[in-house]
DNA sequence: CTGAAAGCGCTTACAG
DNA sequence: CTGAAAGCGCTTACAG
């Protein structure tokens, strides 16, 4: 069933179809409501690749996952991400496609490559913690890219991420407001550029405020997990200098640091205060629940469907945009939720 | 920069070319080396939509979240298995195709045709709550789905879903062997298939086990969420009748109901023992950690794409498979985690 | 308003 | 081992 045999069962060409698909609106209204009924009745659905191969746009976006393959949907920021995304797009007529086949040419990361073979009409791609090079090979392409937590510099990219020294300096603010005054820092090992920025913008805020910078209160988990958090903090407990308030790079961290502080009797927020960070759903339901900034993922996932449309279909310069991320309140700061 | 540019430069027929991207044989290994250095310096990459075209082949796996269109990111199970399938239908050279496209048409869950439109090979078919019916004729199509948690009966479709049965009997068996004798339920108000499943094995395994089956311990959460599950819960407080041992038939609704329990000064598990289903990330955090019943995401994922992929290249007759469930066993239901 | 024909970039018998 | 040519199902100037 192809667009020829429509065209014949109708009596009309090729050509007259295709207008006719394509809502063209030189067509006779009595040729459209004829040919649209056989459609109809056969059931004819045109072909994605004759239609690519023809105009070389296919509706599609491809998901990149920077970093190591396959992690992507254990993410939980990714994955909310991409479903905003995703609605977003899907309202704008585009379809999603993401990069799976590991017998795609010798190496699995060649992202550009996949992308012109789909012939995608842009990426979306998503910063985990290694940022391989071929990711740059897209970037600097003509193919338009939309960068989440990733600076990409190419002509027809943008990037969209959370303003990371807001987060830091609202958490920071917080305290103070509160009267905390000795803070301390859960961080990362080895830092991606985000958890960088904000241990970098936390140290950077203490300083605004005039609060004191106390290197023994800067502890680093080895990973992000929930067991290097505890460990993390065990190993302060055991050293015996805490702060009254503590400021966790990520929520899972934060609950291996809470469950730590909990076993050696120390009482959250009364002994030491806790906020940590993302906003994962778990946070409701640790005892007591977990303060955290969330990022606004909502309107991070919809701007970059936005901006992103705008890029394939020519319509803007390429620009990068910072979110402003939000507070939430809940038991593990001691203050009232209504703050 | 096509097939045919590669062609001119190498002095050698496109077909040629064809048969060396391809991998065939038939091809002296001096004209193989030569195209392929060619191809490697002009950086040339295939078509996807020619090839489609010309052979009705594309490498494309469909995902269908069935049930309300964009809920799927947001479903933990949906998101855990999907993972695995990707991972193993990569692994097999496919990549996968997520329909978000709204402007598809004029109904958004038109699945048969947008699949045909793809051309995909097959599709892996996950069951949300509210199966609509363009599901089933994508079923009944020529086209191989693997479905998850939903029974396909179509010629090319097979369906991989846990043993819902077992779930429920393990944990009355579990209850059974460490002394409970009093069991209640917590199910859904309008429950998917699944959910309805689950609460019949259980209500069997208790005539099994000589277990009292008392209607006021089935008690009813009008949905999915952990409120739904407060305040289940609470009405069930207020009435004064509780079982000594618990079987909620989502995690979500578990931390609900124990958060009712602790509120209203009942200790968990000393005075009501609690298991969950799902093994949500979550559970671990909960005070205590929710016991529950883990459904084998990595088997099923994995089996799917196994299955998909045999359906799609003729090798089996459709068939279907039921995985067996697992225990996990935390603080929330009063046995060593050694159990 | 309608249609003939070239073209998109591949694959596949088939002939040699 | 190699190549000429038809075909996959669309779109798009262009002519009428």
């Amino acid at each position: 069933m192809n667009i020829k045999t429509i065209a014949n069962m109708a009596g009309v060409s090729v050509a007259t179809v295709s207008k006719i698909i394509n809502n063209y609106t030189d067509v006779s209204n009595e040729t459209k409501q004829k040919v649209l009924k056989i459609m109809h009745e056969t059931g004819y659905r045109p072909s994605s690749s004759a239609k690519t191969l023809a105009t070389k746009k296919s509706n599609l976006v491809g998901v990149v996952f920077a970093g190591k393959l396959n992690v992507d949907f254990n993410h939980p920021f990714f994955v909310d991400i991409i479903n905003v995304f995703k609605k977003q797009i899907g309202l704008l007529g585009y379809d999603l496609l993401f990069f799976s086949n590991e017998k795609f040419l010798d190496n699995g990361e060649d992202y550009l490559a996949r992308s012109k073979y789909f012939s995608v009409d842009g990426c979306i791609i998503i910063a985990g913690d290694e940022v391989e090079s071929s990711v740059y090979d897209l970037d600097s392409s003509s193919i338009p890219c939309i960068g989440i937590d990733i600076e990409l510099t190419g002509e027809n990219s943008s990037y969209i991420m959370s303003d990371n020294d807001k987060i830091s300096s609202k958490v920071v603010e917080l305290f103070y407001l509160n009267g905390y005054r000795n803070l301390g820092f859960i961080g990362i090992e080895r830092p991606s550029l985000v958890m960088k920025e904000r241990e970098e913008a936390f140290a950077a805020s203490l300083k605004t405020f005039g609060l004191p910078v106390h290197p023994e209160w800067f502890i680093y988990s080895k990973d992000y997990t929930e067991e290097d958090g505890y460990q993390a903090a065990k190993s302060w407990i055991t050293k015996g200098v805490l702060p009254e308030a503590l400021f966790a790079a990520t929520d899972l961290v934060a609950f291996g640091a809470m469950r730590a502080f909990k076993e050696s009797g120390l009482r959250i927020p009364q002994d030491i205060a806790v906020i940590g960070c993302d906003d994962i759903d778990a946070c409701r339901y640790t005892d007591p629940p977990l303060s955290t900034i969330k990022q606004d993922k909502q309107k991070i996932g919809r701007l970059a469907a936005m901006v992103l449309f705008d890029l394939m279909n020519k319509q803007i310069e390429a620009s990068s945009i910072k979110v402003e991320p939000e507070l939430v309140i809940r038991g593990s700061c001691g203050l009232p939720e209504q703050y």
